[in-house]
DNA sequence: TCCCTCCGTGCAATCGTTACCACACAAATG
DNA sequence: CATTTGTGTGGTAACGATTGCACGGAGGGA
């Protein structure tokens, strides 16, 4: 049917093993022979065929992502997007493909993986959330196979990570409002299982605490990554007797619920309300008024990860198994008077 | 190494080609050996292997997804975020991984295409836009490789496609518009090579004929899927001596633009100008005003995508080649007074 | 009782590559 | 000139599954 590596060994004069030595360019091979094999590959239009390939070097040339469960409603459309452009990228360059991939429980998400490692479809796997006793990692840890988490986790040290730090990238976003003049500083949360949330959440007191400001626990709110969090966090502030003049907020995202909401209810921002958000997704540029946010460098993480992933694949030392990106805060309107 | 058919074979006191069939729900295996087998299949944590299943039955269950070229700069985050989970949901549902890959230009993409297809690492491909004179789908066209395009194609009218009647959805927003009094409406347009644009505008076109309202080309603003061609149409149509009062735009994040911008220069949606856009992504709930939009059944796409393509592969006819995802009118604070 | 049919299973070829081993021949060494 | 070293290539056995063919035994009909 498709022409095989036999075709052009028939066409070029030569035996398959030639044919293939001159693929992967083998040393001892000699230059007019090369030059015809590849020649006629070409004429044929010939392609090896990956899983033939596959099945005896026990290499796939694809890189799993295992996407978060939009059932956790913690799917960050946006971040996820940026990721994903950095880590094909590399991936491409490096003459990789992506697999993706999603479960719609946690077991059913273990057994994805399971199929993708056992069934050797990857050659190494990318978690795109970092939570807490994730049973993910725990099997990949086990089973010894190539891995990166984007994120961090806490109970597996050693696994090879990417991430911000995020802890200082919270605590100079709440710098930034104390220089600002803010006392009263509140800060919306994400899920509290992610590392993410805890991280900021922690850079954030750290900040308030250095500055000798005191933290009402009723500042700090607890949602997802949507605007309706961002929304109702609004709503909940707005009322207490001694609110907040400032946020810290952990998703550009939820900060566009808080911007709404506050528009809604005629406060202006940032006379009445200053805000920070971080990832500075695009639009984030362009509302009213444009959102100060901290640009955690999104698609160089998702370089970085897939670069990673590969260099453990081909069993590459790391010099550090812990990536940080660094970040940068985007100072726009809404947290400047 | 990795546990395969033989040892489950051997542990089961079985030949290889019974587990095998056992695996394949062969009709002619007794109730025990199956039970048996299927255990120690369990035991073992057995996962038949990807390449050589492959090989042999020409099959890989992956379908490839061509993302548009992001140095088009037409990438549509949002849009495509959400198709990819609709596709994901019915690819997983059916047994099939995806592939992701994308060009980083024309000539590269269409190589990687090819090399999806000869070298038979996919069973089937999905286009995510659709431009004319595409050369993928030339080429998927003459080998006659399984593949469905999102969007339309006019070169190739008995391809497979997935597509809204985006015509009618243009008609129907610009109509919106007219019933709310509004005799002087524009069109900010995406890049003129893709269908979509061309259909919208066709629609809009015709909505204006109809009612008997004249168009100035002025009014008429091609850009591309970004906030920045939003902020710059709207600042090119608020200094037009005859502007319009209300404006069809191509995509909701161009929208954010022209809203932004109008904010930006004190004017006031819908007062001064009142907007409609496409896709309703989640945003546009939540901006100020909220933003009227098409609801175009992003994720119903996707879903319908797939399933559509792994029809064509499993060679069941299809009752009609060219599908129609319907769309709805989300009327919002930004285009009634 | 004999033959035919059907059931459940094993044997072996095959899919398209790669990689080890062998071999012919040329060049270099003593 | 004999021997070693090196170069370019072919033959062949894997890799791990599927599948057509064959075969022994049980059951049913004549």
């Amino acid at each position: 049917m498709s022409v095989t590596i036999k075709d052009v060994a028939r066409r070029a004069g030569v035996s398959p093993s030639t044919v293939s030595r001159v693929i992967s360019k083998h040393p001892r091979i000699s230059k007019e022979t090369a030059e015809r094999v590849t020649r006629v590959m070409e004429e044929l239009g010939y392609h090896p065929n990956s899983m033939a390939k596959g099945l005896v070097s026990k290499a796939t040339y694809i890189l799993g992502v295992i996407l978060p469960r939009p059932a956790e409603e913690l799917f960050q459309n946006y971040f996820f997007h940026e990721v994903l452009r950095g880590i094909l990228a590399q991936a491409n360059r490096s003459g990789y493909d992506l697999l993706i991939a999603s479960g719609s429980s946690e077991s059913d998400e273990l057994e994805t993986v399971k199929r993708l490692v056992r069934g050797r479809r990857v050659d190494g796997i990318i978690l795109l959330s970092s939570k807490t006793k994730d049973p993910l990692i725990h099997f990949l840890n086990e089973v010894g196979f190539p891995f990166v988490i984007i994120g961090r986790s806490p109970d597996f040290p050693d696994a090879p990570t990417v991430d911000n730090d995020n802890v200082q990238a919270a605590y100079d976003a709440t710098r930034h409002l104390i220089n600002q003049g803010h006392e009263r500083i509140g800060f919306v949360s994400g899920p509290q299982e992610l590392t993410v949330s805890q991280d900021r959440l922690t850079g954030y007191r750290q900040a308030m605490l250095e500055a000798g400001l005191s933290i009402s626990e009723d500042w700090i709110v607890e949602g997802e990554f949507l605007q309706e969090t961002g929304y109702r966090a609004m709503s909940m502030l707005m009322n207490l007797p001694e609110r907040p003049t400032a946020l810290v907020v952990i998703d550009d995202i939820v900060a566009f619920g808080v911007l709404h909401g506050l528009n809604e209810l005629g406060y202006s921002v940032p006379q009445d309300m200053c805000l920070v958000g971080f990832n500075n997704i695009s639009l984030s540029e362009h509302t009213s008024p444009p959102l100060t946010s901290v640009d955690i460098g999104t698609y160089q993480i998702g370089y970085m990860t897939a670069q990673t992933l590969i260099k453990t694949i081909s069993k590459e030392p790391l010099h550090q198994t812990r990536k940080i990106i660094p970040h940068r805060l985007i100072v726009r309107g809404s947290s400047v008077k």
